[in-house]
DNA sequence: GTCTATACTTGGATAGAC
DNA sequence: GTCTATCCAAGTATAGAC
């Protein structure tokens, strides 16, 4: 299927010159045009593959999005405790602030107050992160102390909140070496709290 | 001086429907024309005024920094153990989640990203607030067991971060309320581990 | 499925009247 | 200092040739 000659691939060179558009130039940069150059494709071939550039750009979110909760999935399989879930964490989340993957969501958040139609979309596509992240908590903190005061929705909301935060803080100028500085501060911290604190069943 | 009718007025009132627009309709929204609906005046004195619409954001998002600084101060001044800054904090906070203070910030730095330009200018508006959310947490950290351990310059970044990221995830459709269970949880566990960690000697 | 050309809209910015 | 009029650039979107 889609053997005339462009067809599918065409649609994921699009969708991967938005994410670029989107990381590099934010969501007020990322017109139509700003992505045809980017892709070095003509700009009428996005509206014939997406209708949108907004649909476009949430088809960029999904594309990014899964490969990223592969990446996650995948690092944070068969963490047990507090310490390793977040030095995995950690170390998936610098690459992601070096390339930027989760920008491209902060972007579209911001971007949605002026094309509201987006913002259930998001909300939507924002929801599987929150429910990834409740699991992984809920997973290093089964049956610790701490299980029973901290509700770990709340918690979760709070995680991804903060992803977004530094996201957003680190692309500006110079404050990318401050977010490395908290990701080493929040790995070191949790290793020395985790010896504090009671072990775990689990681990 | 100013004394010509609007002069000094017609700045604030245009720098008023900046702000509003701002957190309305985010900075992709924020166009002269928008900004000026808004506030029911002639586009062209932007232009006037401020020369660019960035630089009338920037001047936006000194105004709006301005009033919460002096907000948040005001409320911190005095404060000397964790779970009172914690209560006083959330208070604020909360203020501005329903009004969208943050926000301003929010989609500046958002919008950075489509105009470089306003980079090192947001760079410098933010220093103050991790300044001074480092002297808050500095003075009830003082001679506590934690003060040791945690650094307080990347605690302050991280504060700075999820201030911007609940900001940014409250205004999209229905997460509001979670916001500010997100608030509750944070006060209430921090009121909670005040009995269990020793008292801090300020306190 | 892709490109060129084009219609139409919105936005930044300035000139000049008042 | 403010308004009207206007220019020009950039953006979305579509029609139609290839």
């Amino acid at each position: 299927m889609e053997g005339t000659k462009g067809g599918g691939g065409t649609r994921a060179r699009i969708i991967d010159a938005a994410i670029r558009t989107l990381k590099g130039r934010g969501f007020a940069g990322a017109s139509a045009r700003a992505i045809a150059q980017t892709g070095g494709f003509n700009q009428a071939l996005i509206f014939y593959h997406f209708g949108t550039v907004n649909d476009l750009l949430l088809a960029a979110l999904d594309e990014t999005s899964a490969r990223r909760m592969q990446r996650y999935s995948a690092a944070l399989r068969g963490i047990r405790t507090l310490p390793e879930l977040m030095e995995q964490a950690a170390r998936i989340y610098r690459e992601d602030l070096e390339s930027g993957h989760i920008k491209v969501l902060a972007e579209l958040i911001a971007g949605a107050s002026s094309s509201p139609s987006l913002g259930p979309e998001i909300v939507t596509r924002i929801e599987p992160w929150v429910g990834f992240t409740e699991e992984a908590l809920g997973g290093v903190l089964a049956g610790s102390p701490l299980e029973p005061l901290v509700p770990t929705e709340d918690l979760a909301f709070a995680v991804v909140a903060l992803y977004l935060g530094v996201e957003l803080l680190a692309h500006l100028n110079g404050q990318l070496a401050r977010a490395e500085r908290l990701i080493d501060t929040g790995s070191r911290l949790s290793s020395l709290f985790a010896g504090i604190l009671p072990t775990s069943p689990g681990g």
